[in-house]
Order: structure tokens, then C-alpha cells, then sequence
DNA sequence: TTTT
DNA sequence: TTTT
């Protein structure tokens, strides 16, 4: 009845943006985060939280964050379930974000060599991922998620 | 490099508590949690949260909570993989909670009607729970769990 | 640029609820939150965290809780400043609650004894408490709270 | 009995690093956190929110982050009343940081010009600050802060 | 007493 | 100005 999470870390890849069959953006990606403290064998390890966020706060983070990008979640876990593709219930928990903070736009070097730094939004993907030959991943197009999983 | 969590929800089931070959206890749990708007078709839905937690309060939540007690937890989210029986590897996302709050002793109704209604420890448990054919499960001796996944 | 809290706690009053000029509910309230670890002199200290919440929560916290109830807050933290009656700034801090969620809703006992327990709505207030005499403090009328601090 | 809060946001100004009579580290900083919405007049505000830090993440902050730096902070909200210099008991609602992330170094341009960039302990401080003639205040010395309020 |  |  009571269910907030906050998280900072680093996107572990690009966000993957898609949109639900009525249109609604929705864009997933994941959260490194660096435990504080170390383990027994003395190193420190790390957390991959599985986020998602809808609407406009998705396209915005589509446009401006990138793999390695430094971002702020404030949102609750979610579990729900799905039918694999070998007919057995997948159990997913993920974060879905109410909120995400965008808190460093990962600087030139880091940002495949040809990208001027600072805050550009990344708009001629076609220059930065090869084309990719499933036509719903990387052009925004409808694909199968359910407008079901809308929070809102 | 911030991962915090906070849910309030009730239990899905008794704690599940267990003792690492050194001897810590570890108790898993999960947590349901109404979300607070209804989805589209006007009904509200709920998620439902694995948590674990160690040492002394592992103990304490199994002797005081059960089934259907409602709680607080503080803690973060945690990713592993293991191997499953399939050979394949399972990921895993959880709570490890730092503290746990108790805030309801789940009243005499449904105590398991026997039970006086309060605030007492399920001392005999033998009483409450039929035997189990694995020994492992319900007499707190040392299981399968690897010391590496003690948090401090 | 992320500011998120969560409470658990008890009211050490009755909420106080109050109206805009243009009609917006406003409750203010204090949450009793007991520290986990006793202090140097052994006994465990209290924080009591002054709260407000907006419109329909805000009704619903006055007319379900009361002094003693249990509650979560799930909020933020906002600073803000008046002028004193000595002229002098005043600085507040406080939670401005997004979300409140009813824990308990203080039994019979508590419940000034003619009361039936169970979650019903203290709608007659009139029996409960004595006619003020200030007439805008207990029958809803507008009062001098600035509609700026709407939260939106 | 939760009591938990995240921050992300820059120091209004340089920590303020002192030293208990038993000779513990305290930092007290203020937090500046913009809203993410507008009022209704159609700008952002800011919160901003005093904290404090005990020990080695206090020395740690003092080091490295300076006024403008940005930090997130994991803690809880206490309040604590003391007797002002008029004989008026002050009340005060802070936070308190268990964990400090350091999420920017401050870099070159506002550091105070002739400091290299990147993430530099800032040990000269002389350099930077006009001595004071209060020995207490930039020195280390012992100053006037009780153990008492050391939360662990 | 306020940061970018 | 403090709750159990």
C-alpha cells in the first residue's frame, strides 16, 4: 500500500523506445548501481534494475540519455506476468519511473567519437546504430506491448 | 550508486526463514501491495514483492509475522543469477531489506482460530504447520544457501 | 532535483483542515515516528515530522484519522518561508504529502468511548468536539491560507 | 516508525565540517532540490533543505564537494528543538544523511578559477577562504556540539 | 542563510 | 505544539 523506490545509477544501454498499438511512448532500460559497500572477496558489485517509463518523460529520455548516462528514478516496483515463449509464466519485477532526473548527459568521449558533447538531443539515429532489420525496434513504429501495461 | 526502497503491504505467506552454513539466518518473504489508482477496467491491481532479510531481524519477523501481517520495509533492490535446474540462468530482482517494521500482529480471526489474538511469538510451530517431509524446511537447520550472499 | 519521502507513523493529533479562498482542502498534521536504535542513555527518541496534504486526501485524512492513527506518508520535503508576528522570517520545513495511507484506524478504546470502532467517517463532529469560537476553524469555512501554495 | 528520504540536488555552499568534544566529525550542508513542475506564476521553485552528516562520509564531503556540487543524499528526517539566544526553544526539522553520493566534482570554471578541474581534495584551504577569527570554525578544532546528537 |  |  505503500511502494517507492529512488534510484541513481547508469543506463546499461541506450533506452529502447516503442510505442503501444493507441500510441502511447513507452521506453525501457536499465539502472547500474554500484552497491556502497564491498563483499567478502573485498569488491564492490552492482545492481541491474530493469526500469520503464511512459509517455512524454519516455521520449525525452529516448532524445537526451544514452548508454552510460548518469539518471535519477523516482517511481515504485512492479511485478506482473507473461506466457513465455516455451508456454510457462515469466515473472517480471521492474521499476516503473513516475519520474526520471536526468543528471549528466555523458560527455564527447564516452559518445561514440563523432558527437559533439554537451546536452544534443540524439537525433539522427540512423548515423549512430546500423539499421536494424527488425523494422519495429528502431523507428518508433507500433509494436505489440499492451496498452494494458499503461499505469495511467 | 543510490538504491532505495520502501514498501508497506502485507504478507503473502509465513516467512520463510532458514540458516546459512554459518549460521545466519535469512528469511525470505513477500510482500503484497495494492497499487492506489484502479487500472482501465476499474479494478485495483497489486504487486507482489519478494523481499529477504538477515540475521537477527530474519528471526524476529518469523517468530512475530505471519500470513496476512502487515509491514514495513526499508531496503534496496538487489539482482543475482543463478543456475537454474534447467541449466539455464535465472535473474532474479529483490528486496534486501535493512529494517522491517511490524505494524499489525494479524488479529485472532485469522490467527488460525486456535490462537489467542496479541502480540505472541508462534512458539510451537509444530502445532500451526503440518510436518514437512523435507527436513530442511521448518526446523531452522542449515540449507543450501551460500554464505556469499550475506549483504554485510 | 529529487526530493522523496516516506513515513510510517502516528498522528499526534487531530488533522487540522482548512479551505483556500477558492475552496481547496488543506490538511496540516504531525507524524510520531519512533527512531529504530535507542540513544546513548538508552531510550529510544521520536521525531515528530509537521505534514500537510491537499485537497480530496486531505478530507479524507480528517474525516478517517485522528490523533493516534497510524499513517504513511509518501511526499516530499518543502522549505518555505512567512513573515512572523514579530516581523522576523520564519523558516518551515515540512512534508507535503502526494500520497497518505490509512494503517489504523484507531480502535474503540481510543475512540472518545461512545464511538462505535470500525472505519466509520467522524461526520458529526459537533458531538465530539466543543463549538469553537473561532468560525473558521471547525466548520470548513475559507480561511487565510494563500492559494500559492498549491502544490498544482 | 519508516522514516526515510532521498535527495538529489547542489550545496548552497561549501560543507561546514566541525568536531564534537569527543572529537567526532559533523558536516551540516543545505541542499538546493528544484521542483519538477511549475508554479502557477510559471517558475520553478527550490527546496532547500538542511542535512547533516556524522563522521567519515562528513570529512569525505568536506573534501571533495564544494558550494554548487552536485550530491545525493539517503537519510531520515529528524527534528530537534534547542533554546535560542532570546530563551525561545528553536525548532528545527533537518535531515539526517547516513549515505552521501557524490555526483559531481564541481568542475574547473566555478572552482574558484586557479584549482584544476577534475575530483581533487580541496587540502589547502587556506587558499581559498579568508582565515577566520573564530578558531573553531576552520581548523578542526573542538567547538560546541554535544555528543548527544551523534544518532549512532 | 541559498544552488545550476 | 507532540503519538503508542
Amino acid at each position: 500500500m505503500l511502494n517507492r523506490v529512488v534510484l541513481v545509477g547508469r543506463l546499461t544501454k541506450d533506452p529502447d523506445l516503442r510505442y503501444t498499438p493507441s500510441g502511447a511512448a513507452v521506453a525501457n532500460f536499465t539502472v547500474a548501481a554500484d552497491r556502497p559497500f564491498s563483499n567478502q572477496q573485498g569488491n564492490r558489485e552492482t545492481d541491474f534494475i530493469n526500469c520503464v517509463v511512459w509517455r512524454r518523460p519516455a521520449e525525452n529520455l529516448a532524445t537526451y540519455m544514452k548508454k552510460g548516462s548518469m539518471i535519477g528514478v523516482d517511481g515504485r516496483i512492479q511485478t506482473r506476468t507473461f506466457e513465455g515463449q516455451d508456454g510457462k509464466t515469466v515473472f517480471v519485477t521492474e521499476v516503473v519511473a513516475d519520474r526520471v532526473q536526468f543528471l549528466e548527459s555523458k560527455g564527447s568521449s564516452q559518445n561514440r567519437g563523432q558527437q559533439p558533447s554537451g546536452f544534443q538531443p540524439n537525433q539522427n539515429q540512423s548515423d549512430q546504430k546500423p539499421a536494424s532489420d527488425n523494422p519495429f525496434k528502431d523507428n518508433g513504429e507500433p509494436i505489440d506491448i499492451s496498452d494494458d501495461d499503461l499505469p495511467f
